[in-house]
DNA sequence: TCATATTCTGACCGTTTGGTCAAGATGTTT
DNA sequence: AAACATCTTGACCAAACGGTCAGAATATGA
């Protein structure tokens, strides 16, 4: 069930076999750490004998390597919502509602993001100065021309994007902390709302761009039907 | 030089190999994680023999949880300035003025906390369950009572220490990232009074509880003589 | 059906790891 | 100075680790 509906034939038993195995290892590094985790728990998590890991990646690095890539894509993917808006109420909007979106379902991703960047990058040092910095550069930029077109108060482009990216990981990354101060419950979708709504508040108040009054649901511009 | 200005005696001995082991564990912890952190490095960094690592902390759980206690106990006494305070401004102000603080001055600390927490927190889940839920709620309702008083707008206070916590964090855990957006180089001082400064400018103002207008430099209440 | 290419896997190996230990060094007390 | 307690350390060990490999199993194309 799940798996029978794949075409048979070699191309998709490779295929099916990496994106299987790089689901394993995306939720073993998140959760042990690269030094924690140990390419049987990866095997024994993916239903695999660990010498078959080796045959689709040589080593525990390359793996590893590959994971990063695949979060670094999805990142950069869910960024490009900040591009073509008008103003810091629809750009930094979405943007906030992307990542808290992708904390949501993604969270091992942020946490194996979280993680190589705090072990001082050893794998991305190349993103990070290269694609990473070009992405924040640009969108420095646009938050600057907004603005000077009186759309936002003055704020320093860079702390802004660390708050957003700061508070919209910390869904994901600390999880487990916020889970333990709910009761131990893990957030409703109501709650999940909720603190999307909380976020753009603050943070669209504090930079001077809300468009509408406190606290209220956000209607997005286009008006529902009747 | 340096160490001489110690008494001697075994109890000094004691405590003194103590620090320096606990002060390594840390760097070393932070920068490998848990998994990645073997003896012998901490060993090295502290400038023991390994077995010497054994007598004081028997194994290296034990050893970590050491640290880790070192380290909520700080976070412990930084998150009092909360404490005291009458109104969103002094209050939260001071605390992330205390956190940024903590984040420049104990990165290393603030790491191990986050890696801990991401991986489950597996060794400090009881203080998440009662000292951290104590505080949080106590704060939560102090925050709850600002509203009522019209001292700041409604948000919910949970969703507002969250973000007080994962931005001023960041500083610490994303450290390096944010060297080399900034060119490679270190925050200056200037540079670290401007982070303090624009992250207690959007969420004061994101709470509508700023006291001074927008990007002003932060003048305490009392106004300076003449 | 047979030859060929790819996928699978149990058994194995050298290295590294956390941890032990006995014996020596150093400080303390009487 | 002798008896005692504490601290120090090189050598050692069992377990776990990443990685290898020969050969079995399976799919593909002629």
């Amino acid at each position: 069930m799940g798996k029978p509906l794949k075409l048979s034939g070699k191309a998709a038993i490779r295929e099916e076999n990496e994106r299987n195995i790089l689901r394993a290892a995306e939720l073993v590094f998140a959760e042990a750490g690269f030094g924690g985790a140990t390419m049987q728990l990866i095997a024994d998590m993916a239903g695999l004998p660990k010498a078959n890991l080796h045959y689709y990646f040589p080593t525990k690095e390359a793996l590893y390597r590959r994971v990063v890539d695949n979060i670094f894509q999805i990142w950069l993917d869910a960024a490009a919502v900040f591009d073509d808006a008008e103003g810091p109420v629809e750009g930094i909007g979405a943007y906030i509602d992307a990542k808290m979106d992708l904390s949501r379902s993604h969270p091992a991703g942020s946490k194996v993001w979280a993680a190589e960047v705090m072990h001082g990058a050893p794998v991305i040092q190349d993103y990070l100065e290269t694609t990473l910095r070009e992405w924040t550069e640009g969108r420095a930029h646009v938050i600057r021309r907004w603005i000077a077109e009186g759309k936002m108060k003055p704020v320093d482009p860079h702390h802004l994007l660390y708050m957003v990216w700061a508070t919209t990981q910390h869904y994901a990354d600390f999880r487990h902390q916020i889970v333990t101060l709910n009761s131990g419950q893990a957030f409703t979708d109501e709650q999940w709302e909720a603190a999307k709504r909380t976020v753009k508040s603050i943070i669209l108040d504090g930079i001077g761009a809300s468009s509408t009054s406190l606290s209220q649901k956000p209607e997005p511009k286009i008006t529902p039907l009747r």
